[in-house]
DNA sequence: TGTACATCAGTGAACGCGCGTTCACTGATGTAC
DNA sequence: TGTACATCAGTGAACGCGCGTTCACTGATGTAC
């Protein structure tokens, strides 16, 4: 009758977790089209049968791994672009962010990286949705600065996704290098940003928005 | 005593490149790590033991496609960036440049985007270098204009490797989108691109490059 | 509260299959004289 | 040019192994009365 967890809900939902965690390890240093059913329950702990009563296949494992990953990360970055500051200190404290993320899960970002442009097909659309989201998230968060009066929707979009293609590419680039040259790529990452930067403030003096395309 | 082809080494070649094709067909659906040598063989039309005569392993294969792919194409960039005319007609120039290349050998380039971040590292880091070295000629060919006076060597370095990762990410769009999409994917990529000129055009109006970090 | 039955997460054995790698081989190509 | 031997790209059989998936099952948890 009450809908509190329930003693066999909370062991499955035990076992699903144990089951995606250790995947995450594995996908460390291979991609999902490699990893194997029995290789995941094995690390689990679990007999390879107990896999088909969470998931269908490891394609769907992998959807599972990008909600997990991306999901709870939505409004982070919008709220980072909203608060107060200049433009230089919201981006760098964006980049921060990042970094401490990445830092905090790097497995779960590999991931990410990794299965973007990977093998399975369900999972790369998965991640295109999320990535997606955040491109319009960020769009809308620049799109109530006073800096972006006159600016379209689509450039808007433009620039989200911009943002958030470089987000991963720092991601990416922070786990291939690892602690030793993590400034380094801190410091190339902020220099990048601030050259979109200055490249949004003098966007609309050139009248680009009006160019070849549009009637 | 002279150093023509020889029959035996043509027919070695022939089977090499064989072997070469045949994965990169194969590439089109999976990723490195999931691609079996048998499979391979099967498609090349040789038995499986011949291939250790030309590769110790599929990772070895995919090292070679990657010369195969990136190997001859640089200075191709660069030469078009360092034509005659605008800032604007460059760099789209350099758009249709990509959109032409991937067109013609969309399966090379899906490798390479897919396999930039995966799971097998030589291939990492063959592609690593790769785009280290076109990121370097078009810090280069940028560093030949006359808009980069007073521009550092480490800026030049960042704005080409921005550059690089750009073409990189359009890629892979217009591998994503197909046909259909690819007006509108290279309708975005140059507007990205003009983004980034502009804010090139206004960097050193801005004192950044004397910023945080140098004493 | 107690009992009798239903549910279902996880088990363990079994299957057929394709894998990577080894090995001794064949026969066309290459070379020395 | 002709012969005798060396090289070596590709063959084909064989191996042990781990894979994904099926199936009937067990026993703790959940539910109806």
């Amino acid at each position: 009758m009450s809908h509190t967890a329930g003693i066999r809900q909370t062991q499955k939902l035990r076992t699903r977790q144990a089951l995606l965690d250790a995947a995450l390890v594995l996908l460390e240093h291979q991609s999902l089209s490699s990893l194997g059913l029995r290789e995941v329950t094995r690390a689990a702990g679990v007999t390879p049968t107990a896999f088909y009563r969470h998931f269908e296949d490891t394609a769907a494992l992998g959807v599972a791994l990008v909600e997990e990953t991306l999901g709870s990360l939505h409004g982070l970055i919008g709220a980072v672009l909203a608060e107060t500051g200049d433009s230089e200190e919201r981006l760098d404290r964006s980049v921060e962010v990042i970094a401490r993320h990445v830092g905090a899960q790097p497995a779960h970002f590999r991931f990410i990286a990794r299965e973007q442009h990977g093998g399975v097909g369900p999972v790369r659309a998965a991640i295109a949705a999320q990535l997606l989201r955040f491109a319009e998230e960020v769009a809308w968060a620049l799109g109530q600065e006073p800096e972006a009066a006159g600016w379209s929707e689509e450039d808007l979009l433009m620039l989200g996704g911009l943002y958030v293609d470089h987000m991963v590419i720092t991601a990416s680039a922070l786990l291939e290098a690892g602690p030793a040259r993590e400034r380094e790529v801190i410091r190339v990452a902020r220099r990048r940003l601030r050259l979109v930067t200055i490249g949004r403030a003098h966007w609309l003096d050139e009248g680009w928005t009006n160019g070849v395309g549009r009637a």
